[in-house]
DNA sequence: TTTGCACAATGGACAGACCATTGATGCATT
DNA sequence: AATGCATCAATGGTCTGTCCATTGTGCAAA
């Protein structure tokens, strides 16, 4: 390889900043028990995380800020460049920076993503952390909140967005794809949800029903044929702000929806076995 | 700096695994407009992810199995193993997989963390994307259907529970530490969502009370008197399924606190300016 | 049998390089 | 003057190679 010599010599440097990782010291609380406290080692990168997120919790980093270059904060840090892009890849999933490359480029934080609610959901759910049975329940449940709310703050325009959707489901043909038909559904909880102003609700709505509509597509369910009555009606409820009429419309609706995936989810038992990256480990 | 050999030596290994970055060709949907679509250049961790998270979505990845080695998926994947290692960071923060150290360690899939559910509403708080007011109106709004099903569904074991946790505020002295009050609240919280017997309600209802209850301790807001008295009336119509009075009674508390909560964040106008990572980035 | 140590496997971290993208600057052409 | 092109520097993205720390396994010594 002849490369020893430059080894030898950054090893003197990298041994400075070795001996990196630190131990929550075991606190000696009661001289009589010898305690044993278990010793929890940190990464580094999550060292990093901590303090940037004290930052915002401080509020002395705030949205539209920019951090370092990646190569300045490692060495104010005192880490390596890695250990930087860990922390700030740890950051990025988490929607609080975002990374430009180039000039004038740079990790700059980020108002939030709420789309990331909606992910750490669908991953519980995928993982089986989360049945159908509750997912859609929960999904009745919050819509009834949202029903409540929208009846009380809806707007003029927002109602007639909501017709103009109802009308696009319209002129879309019961033949065509399940995914463009999800699209709207999609679109009118969406102004639902708006109507409610309240973006805890708007966000755990969206969240709740992408995942759901993405099981009504992958179960090819059939279209609902009363769906559109179901729809106007329930609009114009809202619009009238007949609260109850709406919110059993609602339920009635939701409740169908959920018996006709439950039994799709029993029904569905064919096992794709596809295995691409845990060929077994050969070891 | 003598290295320039060995530099060009690696070099023409790296030329072939250079050109990494996958762009998303436009496509050509209509010939009549250029469509012009913004050409979106995919970083690798982030083909890894989705590699991984594709398996996951297919059942062929399931919680419990051990993906390979970094380094042999870096080889497997004709990529460096540090971009293996941020696709794997990106995992982990998402919740997916967990690493373990040592031999037969590796990074495994997890059954997935309710808890970044809370962190991604958390950070959405923090940057502002949410608002205090919205955040309270939603818990006091969920909080009601949890009652609902709390009522329906409690059993003597958890009642038995909420009993002893409000036996426990008892025994807490006024004038200790709020962080202390609010960890039995926390669990209250806990005992009631977990009564409702549906998951996705209990992980948003610990979401909202956690978020809110990090804003008690720190707005310092004095011990309600009537606390115990209204949890121990609270307790007692779950027990004995009384919905209506169940509801208000939570509500009323909730609402209260709301404002509490409402008025020291307008008197809370002391800014402190710390600031460590941003001072300036001399350019 | 038990204890302890060497060893291998594996994640964690580092240094040092090169490439790609992007914005700014200045020069040349029109 | 306006446009276009070349160049440069800053910065994220990636790669290679190395070493350290942790952990399980198996063998050897007690």
């Amino acid at each position: 390889m002849s490369r020893k010599t430059t080894t030898v010599a950054t090893r003197s440097i990298a041994k400075k900043n070795s001996r990196r990782r630190v131990a929550a010291e075991p606190v000696a609380k009661d001289r009589s028990q010898p305690q044993f406290a278990p010793i929890r080692t940190k990464r580094v990168f999550e060292e990093i995380c901590e303090q940037v997120r004290r930052e915002m919790a401080a509020g002395s980093l705030r949205p539209g800020d920019k951090l370092p270059p990646e190569r300045e904060l490692a060495t104010k840090l005192g880490v390596s460049r890695a250990a930087v892009r860990e922390a700030l890849r740890s950051l990025e999933i988490a929607g609080v920076v975002g990374l430009q490359k180039g000039a004038r480029g740079g990790a700059f934080i980020l108002k939030g993503d709420p789309d990331l609610v909606t992910q750490s959901i669908r991953d519980m759910f995928h993982l089986g952390r989360i049945s159908l049975d509750n997912l859609t329940e929960a999904r009745t449940l919050v819509m009834q909140l949202a029903m409540q709310l929208a009846c009380e703050r809806i707007r003029p325009t927002t109602v007639a967005a909501l017709e103009r959707n109802v009308d696009r489901l319209t002129t879309l043909p019961t033949t065509g794809k399940a995914s463009e038909r999800v699209a709207i559904s999609a679109e009118f909880y969406r102004l639902i949800s708006q109507a409610t102003d309240n973006t805890v609700l708007q966000m755990i709505i969206e969240a709740l029903t992408e995942i759901v509509l993405q099981q009504v597509v992958q179960s090819n369910i059939e279209f609902f044929p009363n769906l559109i009555v179901h729809r106007r009606r329930l609009v114009e409820y809202i619009a009238s702000g007949k609260v109850d009429d709406a919110k059993r419309e609602m339920t009635d609706h939701l409740q169908r929806l959920r018996r006709h995936l439950m039994r799709a989810e029993r029904t569905a038992t064919e096992n794709k076995t596809v295995r691409i990256l845990t060929e077994e480990t050969s070891h």
